[in-house]
Formats: C-alpha cells, structure tokens, sequence
DNA sequence: GCCCGCTGCTTGCAATTGCAAACGCGGCGG
DNA sequence: CCGCCGCGTTTGCAATTGCAAGCAGCGGGC
C-alpha cells in the first residue's frame, strides 16, 4: 500500500550522481543529507521530501524544477526553453562555437524527440555508459567538432573560418 | 534574502484561498488533503511536503512553481548563464544529451575569454578572432561524445552549417 | 597478516508529516 | 430552547522522514 512509485526519482539522481564522477557519501556532503538516506532515496525506498530535494539538486547543480519534473512534483512547466535563442545571445562564446553548440543541440533534438509528451513518467530508465539506442552525430557535425576534438589523429578540419 | 521566510508560504496560500473565496473545507478537498492539515500549513505549524504543495497548487488552480518559489523551494531564477538554463530546462533532449551540451558549453566558455560577462546586452561580439589557438576539448568530454562520434570514418569536412 | 580508508548498505530511533475524530464558534430552522 | 449546518481549530495517533551508528566488501600501505 504505502509502496511510492517515486522510482524513477532515484535513479535519476544516481544517473545524475554518477554522472558527475561523485559518491554517493560527496552528494550527500554536498546536499547535507546523510549517506544512508541518500542511499535509499537513491534505490527508492523513501520518498524525499521538497527540501531534501531541493538539497539534492544543489548538490548535483541541476535545476530543482528539473529534479521537481522527474519527480512528479511539477506538471505544468512550459518554460520557453529556447536554447537556440540563448546561445544565440550568449556573447561568452564565439561564433564558431555558436554555431557548434546549435549544430549539435538540432542534431539532439532530431535524433531524441523525446516522445513528445514529457509526462512525469521516467524520460529514460537507464543512461548506462553503453547508449545502444543513441544515434551518432551526423558526419559534418563531428566535422565540426574536429578542431576542438583534434590533437588524437585524423588532422584538421577544414577549418573555413567564415567569421570575421 | 539567504533565509527564506517559509512561513510565507501558509500566508500566501490562505490568500489564494480566499481570493479564490472558497473555504478551507473546499480547498482541502479539492487539494485532496485533509481538513485541519491545511489549516496548519495555512498558520505555518506544518511544513507541507512537496506533495502536497503540489495538490494544494492544483486546488487553488496556480503554477507549482510558483507556490514552490514562495516555499523557498526554488530559487525564483538564478541563471549563471542563459544556455545553461535553458539546456537545463530543455525537455526535448536526454539527460545525456543534456549532459554533453553543457559540457561542451562550459568547455567553450573557458577557452573562450569572456569579456564582457553575462551580459546578454552586447552590441557586438568578438566573433572568434583567432580560431587557430582554440583549446581541444578536455579528455573526458570527448569521452563523453564517443558514443556519437562512433562512426567517425574521417569523412571530409565539408560542413556547411545550415544556419542561416 | 593487519590496519586504514573508501565504497555503499542495513539497522534502530527521534522527529515530523498527515489524518481521523472531536472541539468551540456563529447562524438558521423547528 | 435545541438540533443542525457550516466555518476554522485543536487533539491524539499511525506512518513516514531523516539521521547516527554500525556492518560487509574492496583496494592500498606497512
């Protein structure tokens, strides 16, 4: 009866832990929970309050309306999202990166459409290392990173440094 | 304002209530909560779990997020950077996906000088003057794109990015 | 071999949530 | 007068959160 179905929960944030290479002892630290009730949020034997939450998502530095999202906090959430338009008016990088940076979110978005509906269902069970269903980048898109991915063989793009 | 009055967050609600002019009976039920509980959040005695928050936001037919920036739940809009909220925020890609944006961004950020700061206002951006002396990508994140860059058949680069 | 530190997990326990039941208050009809 | 309805509040209690303490496994130094 009392079993949550908070499941995905936790195993977004041990995804999201992984991902960025910490313990589960480090994100407890740095959210200021203890370790053993991170462990069980993580493996969905408890259910997190907001705050808790809150901390965790500070702790991992991800958005806490992305975190609210998977949990099935938040429903509505329409935010504009538009990456395009903010790395467009990002003066921090320059044109070429733009220009990458745009490349590869488009290539994201064709190759993940996310089902459209993102209820507040699981988006993806299991980011494992191994992305069997992940699609590669077109061609000119590696292409493009090459000068940045460079220096490990294959030699240069060619670099047509259109800007300036 | 580092502490954040989460006695509020009862006030705020009971004013919703009655400008909505419905009783606490009415929201409670709407909210799916009982009678005396919401009577307590409303005073500040209890402290609602995001569930909660949740029910009680659809009851009195506002944002979640809303209620849960007025809980101190959520920091109303802090964006370090526009890109990064914004790929944050993004529901159309994977947490992967999401994952290797915001590397990718932040590894442009550093090699890139950001001169003029976050200021999304600039007249005129220093359109990558020297391309030449970029930075690769750090190991890890190439790593990262491995998986998409696995068929890498050192095909010409001939990228024409689309972009118009 | 032994100890240390690290990883995550399991176990009691205080504190809290959230609710059912009951309370005082005010108005309306018999 | 008394019952009945609504309002918001208070009171006990089961269930849960969240933590301190302790456990087993693994790799490294002496």
């Amino acid at each position: 009866m009392a079993l949550p179905k908070v499941g995905s929960i936790g195993e977004y944030i041990r995804e999201q832990r992984q991902q960025a290479k910490i313990s589960l002892r480090q994100l407890a630290a740095a959210a200021g929970v203890s370790n053993p009730y991170l462990s069980q949020i993580e493996r969905g034997l408890r259910k997190p309050s907001a705050e808790i939450l809150n901390q965790i998502a500070k702790g991992l530095r991800i958005s806490s309306q992305v975190l609210y999202v998977q949990a099935g906090l938040i429903e509505d959430h329409e935010p504009p999202s538009d990456v395009i338009t903010a790395i467009r008016e990002d003066p921090n990088i320059t044109e070429r990166q733009r220009q990458v940076l745009i490349d590869i979110y488009e290539s994201f978005r064709k190759e993940g459409p996310a089902e459209g509906g993102q209820t507040s269902q699981n988006a993806h069970p299991r980011t494992a290392s191994a992305p069997d269903d992940e699609q590669p980048l077109p061609p000119e898109l590696l292409a493009a990173l090459e000068p940045y991915a460079a220096r490990n063989g294959g030699g240069p793009a060619s670099q047509e440094t259109k800007e300036g």
